[in-house]
DNA sequence: CTTCTCACA
DNA sequence: TGTGAGGA
């Protein structure tokens, strides 16, 4: 019932999506920046959240950070989210593989206008 | 045709 | 970062 982030997309559907080219999606995921679940082949798969933060990362870069600071800023941001994502969901079911759920976007919000 | 890794002009 | 090679 409550579909978070089901679509998955191949990396040139991203390119498109994001506007950054294979290369450069490839390179920051080497960097650390985004982490795609890989299909049988050993193709990337992205997840709407992937393309959000992959835009984000773009926003940065053009407004003139370089990509230690992003990775920085990205991991303090996962940081924060595991502390409020935890708590709130069940030990069984807990598989960070992805990003945050958008069901917490309310507590992000928040979390956000604080700091 | 699309994606992947590796390496280099 | 781009691009070409060589595979899958």
């Amino acid at each position: 019932m409550t579909s978070a982030e089901k679509d998955l997309y191949p990396i040139g559907t991203v390119e498109k999506k994001t506007g950054l080219s294979a290369r450069q999606i490839r390179y920051y995921e080497s960097m650390g920046l985004v982490n795609p679940v890989r299909t049988n082949g050993g193709q990337r798969r992205y997840t709407e959240n992937d393309v959000l933060r992959l835009i984000r990362i773009k926003q940065m870069r053009d407004s003139g950070f370089d990509l230690k600071s992003i990775k920085e800023k990205i991991q303090v941001f996962e940081q924060k989210l595991e502390e409020i994502s935890l708590p709130s969901v069940n030990p069984a079911q807990v598989k960070l593989s992805s990003l945050y759920p958008v069901s917490n976007r309310a507590v992000l919000m928040k979390l956000l206008e604080k700091k």
